[in-house]
DNA sequence: AGGATTTATACTCAATTTGAGCATAATAAA
DNA sequence: TTTATTATGCTCAAATTGAGTATAAATCCT
């Protein structure tokens, strides 16, 4: 094997940090003081020889920086795109050549969520991901003729709308929300497609709003890798309080699947798999109180219970 | 944020490539000349200003060195450990610091496996990963007694032996392959956890070949990855020719899962997700010829159908 | 040739799990 | 006291799964 490498390159641990406020996942983000004023994600260097693992190195900084207590992290993927910082090189590093910056991307969850205007809604970044209302306007009046006309008679780019939309015959899926950023980013469909400032504002912006370099990007791996996950892996409950209702967790989960969810068969799932045990206490709210729940701790920390079953609703036939 | 950074380092891609020889998963290995002789995983660096992913730099050495046709990518983690490498710098580079290295692992998979002596045995490193002929003797004889011995009465060790193992009450989770090798690291029960030298001989090789580096904890990965990835997405046709029958898909999906499968139901899941048609061919082998199938290429490259459901038989009540 | 062996495939059937919904209970607001 | 609102219990048919049985079509063995 060629051990002779040429070039070093460096490395920032970049951060989806999620919560939910409301009934809205929400995304800490830091504000741009560039042109466009894109809000982008918290990030931060690695230092390999201060942090023994990169793990150990994003927490470090989240805590300094932001005071979060995040409990679940998660590594989503790695991104050696060149090209991605046009801002050109850093300067006072004494090297000539460019350097080359890869990111490390992480999800992380937050039970708490300070300083609303620190924190992004997801859906206003991927307002065609929330179906909670019913199929959103944007994509029949923007997104899919759009693309419909990009795609042309192209087979291979026919498919993959398909695949990722669900159009015309296939049903949506929701965990899909990488693969759609990234055929409209390529079909030119949202902001980011235009880095270098030509033809941005070709673009309207109700696509979403943009997000620095590629983090939009990395909020899409987000998405799609915890909503797969609420499916096989009880994470949910890194975003609830210690005790809770069982409505709030389907509320959460819904939030974050962007569908509505069968109540009842929901609350079978969650007494069938274990998952939570009562408090022997009730919620006061509106209606009639609700029994007040713990998640069971069975495991440490990243347990690996079986998770919720998602039990649909099918928008075509019933009525919640 | 801090935009000063410090340190850079440099980036090996690592791939576990991985392929099936009759009935034995594989994996390509390159010989180690050092003291102890551990095969390793084929790597090699990653040049930002020669291609523009690290996919794509992967893809090209792996064409290059190995002259394979591998169709599948999957990226699988980056490892950002320190002290992965203990011979001390690269010299060479005229940098007093030693150079840290970030290693990206990543799954491939290939339809040929030629050059037999430079394909290692997925189970000559995991011997207790494969149950197809009933519980591995190692576990009993061995792993289990010396981890319940390690954990003692802390309660901690107890439960994650009890995740990570199904010991004493719980079921074996086949996907776990990381989380028990990692269990194993951590007690001392695998070679690499001696990395100086220190204490090498208190491990007898029984448990499982080592490799290089953290090599084997990749190819644990790798193993985790692709059997929860089988059953949700149709990836073992990447293993297999263009025409097959019914009963190789099954022995591929069992070899790479490590148990057996009920034949019947299994090829009623292959019927009912229509992941195959067939060809009107018929093989000629030992009993009644089978039909030849094909996989569906609905969507182009990594297409998004169900995959497997995997029926397993329960060793218990059932024999096959 | 003719039974034994092997492998493939069709079909059954009970148990379990889902999807969809009805009915009722317990509270606060009007 | 009614009404709105939320929680929870329960039903029931459809679909899916687990575990077989039965039969078909080849080769192997003597």
């Amino acid at each position: 094997m060629d051990k002779s490498h040429t070039a070093s390159v460096l490395i920032d641990l970049s951060a989806a940090i999620v919560s939910v406020r409301g009934d809205q996942p929400v995304c800490l983000t830091v504000p741009d003081v560039s042109e466009y004023q894109s809000p982008g994600l918290p990030f931060g260097p690695f230092y390999p020889d201060r942090h023994r693992t990169m793990e150990i190195g994003l927490r470090q900084w989240v805590v300094e920086q932001t005071a979060l207590d995040i409990g679940y992290v998660e590594q989503l993927y790695t991104f050696g795109d060149r090209g991605r910082r046009s801002e050109g090189p850093e300067g006072a590093d004494g090297q000539n050549e460019e350097e080359h910056i890869v990111s490390v991307g992480y999800l992380a969850l937050s039970k708490q969520c300070p300083q609303p205007d620190q924190w992004s809604e997801w859906y206003k970044h991927f307002p065609w991901e929330d179906w909670r209302n019913g199929r959103p306007n944007i994509l029949n009046q923007q997104i899919i003729p759009y693309l419909e006309a990009w795609s042309g008679s192209d087979e291979i780019r026919r498919l993959r709308l398909q695949q990722a939309f669900g159009f015309p015959d296939r049903a949506w899926n929701d965990e899909f929300v990488l693969d759609r950023y990234e055929l409209m980013y390529e079909a030119g469909l949202v902001w980011e497609a235009y880095a270098d400032g030509r033809q941005k504002e070709k673009i309207s912006a109700q696509n979403g709003i943009a997000m620095q370099l590629d983090h939009r990007r990395i909020l899409a791996t987000a998405m799609s890798r915890l909503r797969a996950k609420l499916k096989y892996r009880p994470v949910v409950f890194e975003l609830m309080p210690s005790a809770f209702t069982l409505t709030q967790v389907q509320k959460i989960t819904e939030a974050i699947l962007g569908t509505i969810l069968h109540k009842q068969n929901f609350r079978r799932q969650l007494a069938k798999n274990e998952l939570v045990e009562p408090t022997g206490q009730m919620s006061k709210a509106r209606g009639r109180p609700a029994e007040l729940f713990k998640f069971r701790h069975d495991a440490s920390q990243s347990s690996n219970l079986p998770g919720l079953r998602i039990p649909s609703v099918n928008p075509e036939t019933s009525r919640r």
